[in-house]
DNA sequence: AAATAGTCCAACCGCACATCG
DNA sequence: ACGATGTGCGGTTGGACTATT
C-alpha cells in the first residue's frame, strides 16, 4: 500500500511517520472511550497495516470493533475516516486535474458543501480531498478578487435549476444531482420570486434573510465569503464605509482607476456627511477585505466582464448556517454587540414598506426609521448648505432625476471637494437599463407579459409572506417611493445608488450574454426605468 | 538567513441520521 | 416508543511545507 499522502510533497506528515513501525510513539494524546485509550493524531505504517488487515478479513463497517479484533488503539470514527481517506484501494493520487477542477466547480454550483456527494461524481477521490480543495480555491479566489464561479457555470446552473423548477418532478436535468431530493426548495418560494428577479436577480438566492443577518455571518465567518451574492454584498455595503457614499463601489472603483485616488478621502468625507462616527478606509487590509475587494471581486472580471457567481438555489440553500434559516429570530440580532444601531436600523428599513400610501399600506411598518431616515435628512440638510451644487447638478440631468436633497448632491460636492469639476462617471442608470433591455429586445416601457408587475407583486407578497427577501421588499419600497411621495424619492435615491450599480452590472451582464426570456428580465413593468438613478457609475461602453 | 504569510491536507470534533435491541 | 450504538457528513483545526519579504 502506498502510504504516500501528496505526490506534490506538502503532506502534514512526511512519509517516514506514517511508515514508522511502532503504533505508538506516545507523542499523541489519546482518548477514553469505555476504558481503551484510543490513540489520535497521524496514522502510522503499521497501523495501516493493521487496519487494512481487518477490512480484509472483516470488510468495511463496524469500526468500533476495529480495536477489539484487531488491538488497533483507534476509535472507530478514525478507523473509517482513515479507510475512506487513505487506505481503500482505488484511491486516486495526486493532484486535482483541470477536468475534475471543473466538474468539482459545476457540482459545487450545484450542490453546494456537500462532499460526500460530489465525491460520488469524483471516482477516486474523498470528500474531504474535495473538500480542501474548495476551500483552498474559496481563498485563492477570494484573495485574487476572482468570482467563485465562472458565470458560464452560473448560467448553466441557474437554467438548469429553473428547469427543474418548471418541470418539478420527473426529467430533473441531465446531472441527475438536481433531482428530487434534499436539494430542491419548494416550488413556492422560487416560483413566485422571479417575477422579481427581473429587480434582483439574486434576490432568490436568500430568502427571508436580513441584511444584518448575512452581514453578522459574513463577517464572523469567511466560509460563506464567497458565496455571498451580488446582493448581499450591497447589503454589506450598507454597513460598510461605502454606504455613506453610495455611488462608490469596487466595480467603479476596478473600472476607474480615478477612484483609487480619491478613495479613502472621499469616503471620510461622506461618511463625515452622515455623520459616521468611524474612520473609513484607512486601512488597506480591512478596505480588501470588509467591503471593497469582495465587492470588486464579485462583480468584475480581469477581462472587464461581470461574473454572476451565484450559486443555484439549492447550493445557496444548503450552505446556509442554521442560524441564517428563514425562521431565525431576528431580532436577537438586535442583541448582538458587534451590531450597531445604526445597522440595525438598515434592517429595519429595508424590511419596511414605504409610510406612505402605497398598494400595500397593510403592511407597513413602525419600524421604518433609522440609517437612512437619518440619511434623509442629513442629507437634506447638507444640501440646504451646498444649494449652489445642487444646483449645478442639473447641467448633467433633468430637474426630476435629482431630487433636492439626494446623496448624489452629497457624492457631487465630495467629488468637487477632490478636484474634480464633475464626475465622469455620473450616468443615469436610467438609460443604462434602457440600453439592457434593448439589447435584449425588451422595451421597458411595454411590460412584455399580460401580467403587470404590481399585480405579481400583490401575489408575491401574499404567497411570500414569510419568506420574502430583504431586498425584495427594498425593491417594493423603492418602487413605491419613486411614485407615489416626492420626499420618499429622495429616500429611493438613496437605496437605488446603493443597489444601482450591482443591477446594472447584472443587467449589462444579462442583457450581453443570456437567452433569457424577456418576462424574466423585464424591467419596465417594474417602474425602475422611472428611477431617478444618478449616481457615480461606470458607462458601458 | 530569518521571519512571515500563504498553502495544503490529515485528522479531529460535533452533529444528524439510521439501525438495532 | 425509546435509548444506545454505529455511521456518515460537514466544519474546523493545526502542523508541515512553500513562497515571499
Amino acid at each position: 500500500m502506498d502510504h504516500t499522502k501528496n505526490e506534490r510533497g506538502n503532506g502534514m506528515f512526511p512519509k517516514d511517520q506514517r511508515l514508522s513501525p511502532l503504533i505508538d510513539d506516545g507523542d499523541f494524546e489519546a482518548s477514553t472511550d469505555g476504558g481503551v485509550a484510543f490513540k489520535k493524531g497521524p496514522w502510522t505504517a503499521a497501523e495501516d497495516a493493521i487496519l487494512i488487515d481487518y477490512v480484509k478479513k472483516h470488510g468495511e463497517g463496524n469500526w468500533n470493533s476495529v480495536q477489539k479484533h484487531s488491538g488497533l488503539l483507534r476509535c472507530g470514527k478514525s478507523c473509517r475516516l482513515s479507510w475512506a481517506n487513505h487506505l481503500r484501494p482505488n484511491l486516486k493520487k495526486g493532484a486535482i486535474t483541470r477536468e475534475e477542477e471543473q466538474l468539482i466547480i459545476e457540482l459545487h454550483a450545484k450542490m453546494g458543501n456537500k462532499w460526500a456527494r460530489m465525491a460520488a461524481h469524483l471516482p477516486g477521490r474523498t470528500d474531504n480531498e474535495i473538500k480542501n480543495y474548495w476551500n483552498t480555491r474559496i481563498k485563492r479566489r477570494q484573495r485574487a478578487g476572482l468570482p467563485l464561479y465562472p458565470p458560464e457555470v452560473c448560467m448553466q446552473a441557474l437554467q438548469e435549476s429553473h428547469h427543474t423548477s418548471a418541470v418539478n418532478d420527473g426529467d430533473k436535468g441531465p446531472h441527475g444531482i438536481l433531482q428530487n431530493d434534499s436539494y430542491e426548495i419548494p416550488d413556492v418560494v422560487f416560483h413566485n420570486l422571479k417575477a422579481n428577479q427581473n429587480v434582483l436577480p439574486y434576490v432568490h438566492e436568500l430568502p427571508g434573510i436580513s441584511a444584518s443577518s448575512m452581514l453578522l455571518k459574513d463577517l464572523a465567518s469567511s466560509q460563506y465569503y464567497s458565496f455571498m451574492s451580488p446582493t448581499i454584498y450591497c447589503q454589506k455595503l450598507l454597513r460598510g464605509p461605502t454606504a455613506f457614499f453610495p455611488g462608490y463601489t469596487g466595480s467603479v472603483k476596478s473600472e476607474c482607476p480615478l477612484f483609487e485616488q480619491f478613495e479613502d478621502d472621499m469616503l471620510n468625507k461622506a461618511a463625515q456627511s452622515f455623520g459616521a462616527s468611524f474612520p473609513i478606509g484607512t486601512d488597506p487590509e480591512a478596505k480588501n477585505s470588509q467591503s471593497f475587494g469582495v465587492f470588486q471581486g464579485s462583480h468584475s472580471l480581469p477581462n472587464g466582464s461581470f461574473s454572476a457567481s451565484e450559486p443555484t438555489l439549492e447550493a445557496v440553500k444548503l450552505e446556509l448556517p442554521s442560524f441564517q434559516d428563514p425562521e431565525t429570530d431576528f431580532g436577537s440580532w438586535g442583541t448582538l454587540s458587534c451590531s450597531p444601531p445604526l445597522l440595525e436600523s438598515v434592517d429595519a428599513f429595508i424590511r419596511s414598506p414605504p409610510p406612505s400610501g402605497g398598494l400595500e399600506s397593510d403592511s407597513l411598518s413602525t419600524r421604518n426609521s433609522g440609517l437612512l431616515d437619518a440619511i434623509f435628512h442629513d442629507s437634506k440638510t447638507l444640501s440646504s448648505a451646498k444649494n449652489h451644487a445642487s444646483d449645478q447638478s442639473s447641467n448633467s440631468t433633468t430637474p426630476g432625476d435629482i431630487t433636492e436633497g439626494s446623496d448624489f448632491n452629497i457624492c457631487k460636492t465630495a467629488w468637487e471637494n477632490c478636484g474634480e469639476p464633475l464626475s465622469p462617471l455620473v450616468h443615469s442608470a436610467s438609460s443604462l437599463f434602457s440600453e439592457c433591455i434593448s439589447a435584449s429586445g425588451s422595451s421597458p416601457d411595454e411590460p412584455s407579459s399580460g401580467e403587470t408587475f404590481t399585480e405579481i407583486q400583490k401575489e408575491d407578497r401574499i404567497q411570500l409572506d414569510s419568506g420574502r427577501s430583504d431586498t425584495l421588499l427594498a425593491s417594493d419600497w423603492l418602487e413605491q417611493g419613486s411614485r407615489y411621495d416626492p420626499d420618499q424619492t429622495v429616500m429611493a435615491d438613496t437605496i437605488a445608488t446603493f443597489l444601482s450599480d450591482d443591477l446594472s452590472s447584472e443587467y449589462k451582464n444579462m442583457a450581453a450574454g443570456t437567452s433569457f426570456s424577456t418576462p424574466e428580465w423585464d424591467l419596465g413593468s417594474c417602474g425602475w426605468n422611472d428611477m431617478p438613478f444618478v449616481c457615480p457609475m461606470p458607462k458601458l461602453p
